[in-house]
DNA sequence: TTTT
DNA sequence: TTTT
């Protein structure tokens, strides 16, 4: 049994990435409200990762801000820096996102900057 | 909702240490197994910490290779390195841990023989 | 172990009543949306039952129709009917809930329209 | 979120039937320990389904006292009694199992009677 | 109806 | 690096 269960805002938009054998990887960070002691509000930053169909789905259906139940498995990962260091990074591997609150309509998001309008990978104007 | 839920096996023996204000803190390792695809075991290796009475708890009744489950929160914490670097290290803070096993004391893996005695160890009658 | 994690929204208002003892006890049923094969969309609703302090709470924050998180134990309680046969009843004690969207205040169901001002029903302007 | 976690002890042993259909469902209860105000130990006795593979599984690994690890969601079910009367019944639906104890051989079981010896059936000496 |  |  390896089980996380979170209730938060999405920090970001999610990023949606390929590997070499073309499966969508979805990545973005939570912030996980916390009451501290005294009343006090913190967040835990959690990044959340999610595979395939999960990660088109959080692509297309997630934004920035939006507030998302994520259940799934707590990894730790290791990988080495450019100069050579061993560093560990935990993420949440998703396995089940619920949409607590509806996507907001574009023309209120600030964060879509062209319209809305899909570029081919190597026509993206930056 | 902040919520984790593991079963595994202590990596090591938990380490006790007591902050300035003398609040005790356990911290230890397990080690949960995951069923890859092609029947290959992997363990991920998930950092716990215990607090106070439940820091004591751990301290006098887990042993490495014991199996528990742990249920807490996760937490990302921040902290430098000596070198001044910024690092990130995910942990669960533990709120409760069930003992799935018994723990092995090393000189009397059976049941204790004496009646639930318990001897000062320069006494102990064999 | 014994850990329930349900969404759902509240089915009727909660029912505040009080012990020979003092202790409060809230109860109200949950609708939880599953999703059944075929697109199709049904319901479990699930009984919910807390006590004292969060049992005020409830009574004091919650209504039918609002979304909630309730975290608790499953527990299944016998009794006798008047006519003496005996029955079983499964229930889920809150330990912990939280509310995914603020009361409705009966005045206001919809979306604060006009930049959060609150009009009375018969002004509202259009 | 429809989410139950168990840890238990069967009550009995597993029982597989079939659906008309040729789909296999287990049923069992387990005895979910819990612990009382004033050290007292209670327990809650949970009934427990699962289909299909899990269910062949369940029949094929599982016997009474063996602890488990069941996962799954709670559903409320409906029925009629044999005169009519309308009744609920709740039960997790398991999604997923773990086995924290392995199963015990027939013949190192302290259930059987007779110095361990295992008798076929028309011969059980009572 | 019930587990250790 | 960060959400409301």
């Amino acid at each position: 049994m390896n089980k996380v269960i979170l209730v938060g805002r999405l920090a970001q938009d999610p990023e949606v990435r390929y590997t070499q054998s073309g499966k969508a990887v979805a990545s973005f960070t939570i912030a996980v409200n916390r009451f501290a002691g005294g009343g006090q509000k913190e967040a835990d930053f959690i990044p959340i990762v999610a595979w395939e169909k999960l990660a088109e789905t959080c692509g297309n259906n997630l934004t920035k801000g939006q507030r998302i139940l994520a259940e799934g498995r707590l990894q730790i990962r290791s990988y080495e820096t450019n100069d050579g260091q061993k560093r560990r990074v935990a993420e949440v591997v998703a396995q089940n996102i619920e949409f607590l609150e509806r996507k907001q309509p574009a023309e209120d998001k600030e964060a879509t900057p062209f319209g809305g309008q899909v570029f081919p990978e190597e026509e993206i104007p930056f």
